[in-house]
DNA sequence: ATTATCTATAGATCTATAGATAATGC
DNA sequence: ATTATCTATAGATCTATAGATAATGC
């Protein structure tokens, strides 16, 4: 068994790492995911992962830098630049079919509030940056003030709390919970009544009236499936 | 060094347990939690703690049973009974004083999305049971539609997501997080907009118009400080 | 007898360090 | 030299079982 060595400089080991360090944390969580489990995934021995990531650590900072990534967005998307609601929606749903990915930042956001996780100050700024990017977004689509009275500022956790707290709803309950059209149900609350949302230009549909909300959804698709075009949304 | 020993049929041994052992978890999480850390903090030695409780799991459930206690609530609720969104409001008033517990169960919360974890039925179950009890609260509250014209199954997890990601993002971060000011700020938003909502009943300032939201909130008070009276609510 | 605890330990793991070995690029 | 991996291991832990020892209640 000669072993593919030298060269090539390791740079998609490393991603391949990655990768199966967000499988094994999806099915374990980071304190039950052991860098055997993570390096058997890869082909490689424990002590072969080590050499590139020289500790545990090394390794979850490398994959909360893969959630960055889809934090920034899909592609054209900027730091602090703000998500149109519409997208959002859209994001949500591309979520739904991914659940390995979900099941990885929602283990991650349970454990981070333990006392000094590794990951705890990545959530904590992260949440920090989100907040400030949501409340521009409801200010880009509804101005100081939305339909309710309140400001930007005071829904943007709301928002943020809407879209991690569908996550774990939805992860223990596929067939219950349609996270995508809970989703929505939450824009269209923010968009005021029925009645007075008739003016507001955007989908067609004008968001209809009251949707089912739970108790719906079809079939849902694969675990950790192929990352599939490079990295997508994430929120 | 006398054994306190025989006697006393372990009754009050056990409580002390449960509550070492949620402690333990809210600092390291389930996995993290060893039963050598839990039985320290009550005197025992490991082996002896696993003569209360035979396994790691068996602690586990008993404190998932404590759980259920909080969740019909401090006294006077019984199953299925609905919560007036009031009641429901000095709830997460009342947690905002309790980051120990909070802690404890967003914890496991996290955790239990991970493969074949212990939690993952009860929290399946107990989030089928909770949305089920919050339409329950919200039919009682507005009839069969909101406000909104949304009815009270599409809001119903809406509620259960924002209760439990709202957690989150105050724990990460309770001088910017005003969890209960922004818990009330989505009651204001399922009224409807302030106009509308002058002849509703209820508080005295009537919800008033657009609050801070975050960015606000004083001191916060201990962490799993005594655990006061008996069992009050946790939703 | 039963209940409460303890000492001793088996049997697994886990992370990380040390030190080969082999292939590639100067 | 540098990069990629491996074998060997140190040093900690962890859960759980086995088998004392001691006090209480029949």
């Amino acid at each position: 068994m000669t072993r593919t060595t030298g060269g090539r400089r390791g740079e998609g080991r490393r991603a391949e790492i990655v990768r199966s360090a967000l499988e094994v944390i999806a099915e374990r969580g980071y304190r039950g995911a052991t860098l055997s489990a993570v390096a058997e995934r890869v082909g490689l021995t424990q002590q072969g992962l080590l050499h590139y990531f020289p500790t545990k650590e090394a390794l979850l900072v490398a994959v909360l830098a893969e959630r960055d990534q889809w934090d920034t967005g899909s592609a054209r998307r900027g730091q602090g630049e703000p998500w149109p609601l519409d997208l959002l929606s859209a994001l949500v749903e591309y979520n739904a079919m991914r659940p390995g990915i979900v099941q990885t930042f929602s283990a991650l956001l349970g454990e981070s509030v333990t006392d000094h996780h590794p990951a705890g100050e990545f959530f904590r700024r992260r949440y920090d940056r989100v907040r400030a990017d949501m409340a521009d977004t409801l200010r880009g689509e509804f101005g100081d003030r939305l339909p309710s009275g309140l400001t930007p500022e005071a829904v943007a956790p709301l928002l943020v709390a809407v879209l991690d707290g569908l996550q774990f709803q939805w992860l223990h309950d596929p067939e219950r919970v349609d996270m995508p059209a809970v989703f929505r149900s939450f824009v269209a609350l923010l968009g005021g009544p029925v009645e007075e949302r008739a003016d507001r230009a955007g989908a067609e549909h004008a968001a209809g009236p009251a949707r089912p909300g739970y108790a719906t959804g079809p079939a849902r698709p694969e675990r950790h499936g192929t990352p599939g075009a490079a990295g997508a949304a994430g929120l």
